[in-house]
DNA sequence: TTGGGTGCAAATGTTTTGCAGCGAT
DNA sequence: ATCGCTGCAAAACATTTGCACCCAA
């Protein structure tokens, strides 16, 4: 009964792209949308995000740097995270998956959903330096 | 070779109880020690804090609600979050452990941790409605 | 004397809200 | 007219840093 929303459904659009980045900052979305030439306020993000969240159709991701990012709810992924090179990569969840119903059995719990974040070295870091001291995710850490 | 932490210990001592809660944040550290008679700046318990993690004694835990926490990293447990009531229960992580190997086999990485949260419906609260709205948690949700 | 620990205040960075105006229904 | 969507500014929160001082080694 009131005007319909400008920037949702751009907004749904790029999550449900499958274009990097797998998971957006609030501040990467309002960028990626004016990069559209859509500019809005990060205000309006924010309360689109929030909306979208209580819907179920988004889901916070928190990766430990401080900002929450969002992503498509149909593409739930876990993350993958190098500590020597800031990497961060989305792989499937079959594998947390695989585990849903042993922990609801375990726990009476019904689980609606899970969050997974793997720290380690990527294949790459593990090639270069044999061993080094792994740098602890932290607030100001650059990822993604 | 120069002053020794005079809070450090008693944070140590904390996280390392079998105690609620079983992950701190730095306000309820700082609560904590002066439930002990021993007043500290929140300043010092953060950087005790940041210490802790650098020498990968503490371990951070991010749930969602915006604030840290923090665990001793012998402790490491996961998470279950009953979006129904707010609780928040510490599970043991044998069955996350057990996806290590697959996932290090799987991708390449050399993986050091994990951290995962469960979130779902407790059994009490599935007990009383068999079916309600699930309350995403929030920055503003009361966890712990 | 030195160098890390501590307290206090201020800066930062992100999230959240208040309020006025807009516009499709 | 109504009621949700927007933009702008300010508030609220949590984290982080600067600086002066303290104190055991």
């Amino acid at each position: 009964m009131a005007r319909p929303s400008q920037i949702r459904p751009q907004l749904d659009a790029l999550l449900r792209s499958h274009h990097e980045p797998h998971a957006w900052t609030l501040e990467e979305l309002r960028q990626a949308l004016a990069r559209l030439g859509i500019h809005s306020n990060f205000s309006s993000i924010f309360r689109s995000a929030r909306q979208a969240v209580d819907q179920g159709q988004w889901q916070p991701v928190m990766l430990g740097d401080g900002k929450t990012r969002f992503e498509w709810s149909g593409h739930h992924h876990d993350h993958l995270f190098c500590q020597s090179c800031g990497t961060l990569e989305a792989v499937p969840c079959k594998l947390a998956q695989s585990l849903h119903h042993r922990m609801e059995q375990q726990t009476g719990y019904r689980i609606h959903s899970h969050s997974m974040v793997w720290e380690g070295t990527c294949p790459r870091c593990v090639r270069k330096r044999s061993c080094r001291k792994p740098a602890l995710p932290t607030h100001k850490t650059d990822l993604c």
